[in-house]
RNA sequence: GUCCCCGUAGCUCAGGUGGAUAGAGCGUUGGAUUCCUAAUCCAAAGGCCACAGGUUCGAAUCCUGUCGGGGACACCA
């Protein structure tokens, strides 16, 4: 795991300078890069020596330490010296800081720390103080991410395949933020293609529905959702008889629009339903509208990016019946990667999906730093071209818009062991209100949050409710619900509150849990440079875990209880060391979007 | 045929930007309850990290290939 050797002196926002506060693993990643710079400074280093690369984690066998550090193995080459001697070095410089009682070189290399117990007290302060901004960092302060999630096509309520793409896009969202970052949530609007004229037509279908008319079975190649039910009446009340046997070309836009803003309205609201709210709705039609994509073609072109050309039949594959070679604007996204090049324009002379995408992560990339996307795996196969396309784009700016595109897989659905079926023709599908309704936001957002999104997952109805250990949400919260109950009854029935007056009291078990809460901004950082929240997820479960244990100690050794009657000093810093648990549990658990609940 | 993702305990999965003895839950076996929330805890057993090469002081992790699972492959979004 790598720390950012960031000073607090540039902790930019205004968290930091107000309190003054300096995390554990900050405060000693600065004390080991001042004892480097003394190396470089006396000469055992050479100048200008990276330190890029080296280390401050917990060693992997508490028994070795507080912390470890890889300094001397990283640096032993450009020291010229073997690891052992440069640790030797290290150590002597670290010495001097009090707090440190003893640093010992073990293995190939590694510089083992033992930090005074006052060290992890002060965290829990640290922690309190810094309450609900501990965990924040510095490390993307200046830099904005926009992060595009869902855009799922306007064409119906949100389904089970948009959840987990939805609740990885905000809780990366909201993880970005925690890390420092200014961060835009954004939705893209495909409302110019062919799928939302579909909607105008079932619509206009629902629509003669609602006057009166008997419309039978929904024919192939519209959409046959209920839902659509209400649009026809609503549209049927706006301008009654008008439009029932008009020629399309009078009625689609109209009903296209209404169809598209009502269809965004059921998203919004299933979306909150997952507590997912975006910035901005970006819409295809405003961009095409604007004369973007004309804006973009130009550009590339200039640049030699986009030229006219025929596209060689697929490979592999029968190609499709009605394949003939045509001339069309093609992208070069060959030159950065692609297996083909791409067309911008189809050949009725409208804009390509892609044609339109580029000129909106065009735009994109001019608002923001750093762009991510968050598809579905079915996109796999577009990744590589709007990869190239904002390689493209960004040549022209003299760096490049760092991009990711995240692809997260598809989660299968089962009930007790069994795959739910379901039938996509009869518009029959499990939607986001469904799964809310029957568990509940926060499991549905935790669960999806406890594997690596590009792996692919199961979701048991039945298993997601168990009240038990295997079920991570409950086992979260339980041990949060705990904490609070914990603290409720020492004040109401002892008349005791959290206090640090007695710290110093607090022993060994004390601080191992200590130990694991001060990685709360570490996993804060790794997570967020990798972008992946499902390590909080994950840290958090750890994190239960060993407050479950501590816990339980006091089953078999009751003088390990929080709760004391005969020592009142001791309880109140054991409730110190609770509560400041409980404020990990909630930073971590506010990153997901999941309520950490007092009661359970 | 090409491209992308995945392959870790019987099962479901972490760990993967190279570091010390590979982790957790479920399941199995054996324990803990005059209990601050047992929705919990403790312990045992269980592994050629798919396979084969390579890179280096060091590989589950990086590179190449093979096998297996999933997904995508014209002007659909």
């Amino acid at each position: 795991m790598h720390w950012s050797f960031v000073p607090p002196s540039l902790c930019a926002n205004g968290a930091c300078e107000m309190t003054d506060m300096t995390t554990l693993y900050a405060a000693y990643a600065g004390t080991i890069q001042t004892a480097l710079q003394a190396l470089v400074a006396d000469g055992t280093l050479p100048e200008g020596t990276s330190f890029a690369n080296v280390t401050l984690e917990p060693p992997r066998d508490p028994s070795h330490g507080d912390l470890a550090t890889n300094a001397a193995m990283v640096l032993a080459k450009p020291a010229k010296t073997n690891p052992r001697a440069l640790a030797e070095a290290i150590a002597t410089k670290l010495k001097s800081d009090p707090t440190i009682v003893s640093a010992e070189i073990a293995g190939p290399g590694f510089l083992n720390l033992r930090l005074d117990p006052s060290a992890w007290l002060g965290e829990l302060e640290t922690i309190t103080k810094l309450g609900d901004e501990y965990g924040r960092s510095s490390m993307g302060a200046g830099t904005t991410v926009n992060v595009e999630y869902v855009s799922a096509n306007p064409t119906g309520p949100m389904h089970m395949g948009h959840c987990r793409g939805a609740v990885v896009g905000d809780a990366l969202a909201s993880l970005l933020e925690l890390a420092g970052h200014e961060v835009t949530r954004e939705y893209y609007i495909n409302d110019a293609g062919g799928q939302v004229d579909t909607l105008a037509r079932s619509a206009h279908l629902r629509y003669r529905e609602a006057l009166g008319e008997n419309i039978g079975e929904i024919p192939e190649g519209y959409y046959p959702g209920a839902y659509l039910i209400p649009i026809g009446e609503y549209l049927a009340q706006e301008v009654g008889e008008k439009y029932r046997d008009a020629p399309e070309e009078e009625w689609l836009p109209y009903f296209r629009a209404e169809a598209v803003e009502k269809m965004m309205d059921l998203i919004k609201s299933d979306l909150a339903l997952l507590g997912i709210h975006h910035d901005v709705f970006a819409s295809e039609a405003a961009l095409h509208a604007a004369g973007k994509p004309d804006e973009a073609e130009k550009w590339l072109r200039e640049h030699d990016l986009v030229y006219d050309g025929v596209l060689e039949a697929p490979k592999g594959k029968a190609p499709p019946e009605d394949w003939e070679p045509v001339e069309l604007p093609l992208f070069r996204s060959t030159k950065f990667g692609d297996d083909q090049d791409r067309p911008i324009k189809k050949s009725d002379g409208k804009w390509t999906y892609f044609g339109a995408d580029l000129a909106y992560h065009m735009q994109k990339a001019a608002d923001a730093d750093e762009l991510i996307d968050i598809w579905g795996a079915d996109h796999a196969g577009t990744v590589k071209r709007i990869k190239a396309a904002v390689a493209a784009l960004s040549e022209g700016k003299g760096k490049p818009t760092p991009f990711d595109v995240k692809l997260v897989q598809m989660v299968q659905l089962m009930r007790g062991g069994e795959p739910v079926k379901m039938s996509k023709r009869s518009g029959n599908f499990i939607t986001i209100a469904d799964m809310v309704e029957e568990v509940g936001k926060d499991v549905v957002r935790f669960t999806m949050l406890t594997r690596k999104p590009e792996a692919q997952m199961e979701f048991d109805f039945a298993k997601v409710v168990e009240a038990s250990k295997d079920n991570p949400v409950w086992y979260v919260q339980y041990a949060h619900a705990r904490i609070q109950s914990t603290i409720r009854k020492a004040a109401d029935e002892e008349g005791v509150t959290p206090s640090t007056d007695a710290l110093n009291q607090l022993g060994s078990d004390e601080i191992a849990l200590i130990r694991r809460a001060a990685q709360f901004p570490r996993e804060v950082e790794s997570a967020a440079k990798a972008r992946e929240p499902h390590r909080i997820a994950f840290y958090l479960y750890d994190l239960a875990t060993d407050l479950n244990s501590f816990y339980s100690l006091g089953n078999t050794e009751p003088e390990k209880r929080f709760i004391l009657k005969h020592d009142k000093g001791l309880t109140a810093a054991r409730l110190f060391l609770a509560s400041a648990i409980g404020q990990v549990l909630r930073n971590g658990l506010r990153v997901l979007g999941v309520e950490a609940v007092d009661r359970m």
